[in-house]
DNA sequence: AAGAGTTACAACCGCCTGCGT
DNA sequence: GACGCAGGCGGTTGTAACTCT
């Protein structure tokens, strides 16, 4: 148990008065907040912020690719960028990672997402496991951007919900899309393939794919 | 042409979890 | 068990680009 963090609480049994509690919460607040002016009045925090430019998507890129992902503090101490840790790690991981797919999303991506999320919530990087190429991020903003509202309306428009729709009437992913999914390249079939719960001939059956996804504790 | 409003998405923030010490 | 650190996640914000008036 915190209890720094239930300064209520912690009084009644500790007998710590409430605003001592309060004061070591506060006085731990005020030193981190010291601690970043010291760093800036000394020129410490000098961590960039903002929009990458293409030059540092480049030394990015590189370093990575010479030295490989992970440790992300020492890579952006190591590569001179003068980026946290954290940023280096979000821009390669939804930008500079290979095998990113930009642009629209397709309609059966699109309907995948519904449905997803419909079964999982905002469980975005779950979701995007199930989109080759699509990280968290664009999900997310897709979502937020082009389907709640889709949704919201379908909601209000259509009393038949998105799975009631027959499943003969889902668009049908092309060849290439397909073959740059892996079609073809595993053997047998899964629980999902079999049911073909989603209605889609591919897209979402990989072999990782398991129930354990929308189940956890299962 | 220009300013206001809207949209799309990149990036940041804070919290949580897992792991090593 | 407590602590610190790194990485991951979802929510939120910032801003460039676009559209409307």
């Amino acid at each position: 148990m915190d209890w720094e963090k239930l300064p209520l609480y912690s009084h009644i049994i500790t007998n710590t008065p409430v605003s001592l509690a309060k004061t070591v919460v506060e006085a731990k607040e005020e030193e981190k907040r010291m601690e970043k002016r010291r760093d800036e009045e000394e020129g410490k925090s000098h961590v960039k912020r903002g929009l990458w430019k293409p030059e540092e998507d480049m030394i990015l890129r590189s370093y990575i690719e010479t030295h490989g992902e992970g440790n992300w503090a020492d890579i952006s101490r190591r590569s001179g960028l003068k980026r946290g840790g954290k940023s280096c790690r979000l821009r390669w991981k939804n930008y500079l990672r290979p095998n990113i797919k930009r642009g629209g999303m397709s309609p059966q991506e699109q309907d995948l997402i519904i449905r997803m999320h419909k079964l999982l919530g905002n469980r975005w990087s779950l979701i995007a496991g199930r989109l080759p190429g699509r990280t968290d991020n664009e999900v997310k903003n897709y979502w937020n951007t082009h389907l709640n509202k889709k949704s919201n309306s379908r909601k209000q428009n259509a009393p038949e919900s998105v799975e009631a729709a027959p499943l003969a009437d889902k668009p049908v992913m092309s060849t290439e899309a397909r073959r740059s999914h892996g079609e073809g390249e595993e053997e047998g079939t899964t629980w999902m393939e079999e049911t073909n719960c989603f209605g889609y001939d591919n897209l979402v059956f990989d072999p990782c794919f398991a129930l354990t996804d929308f189940f956890p504790l299962l």
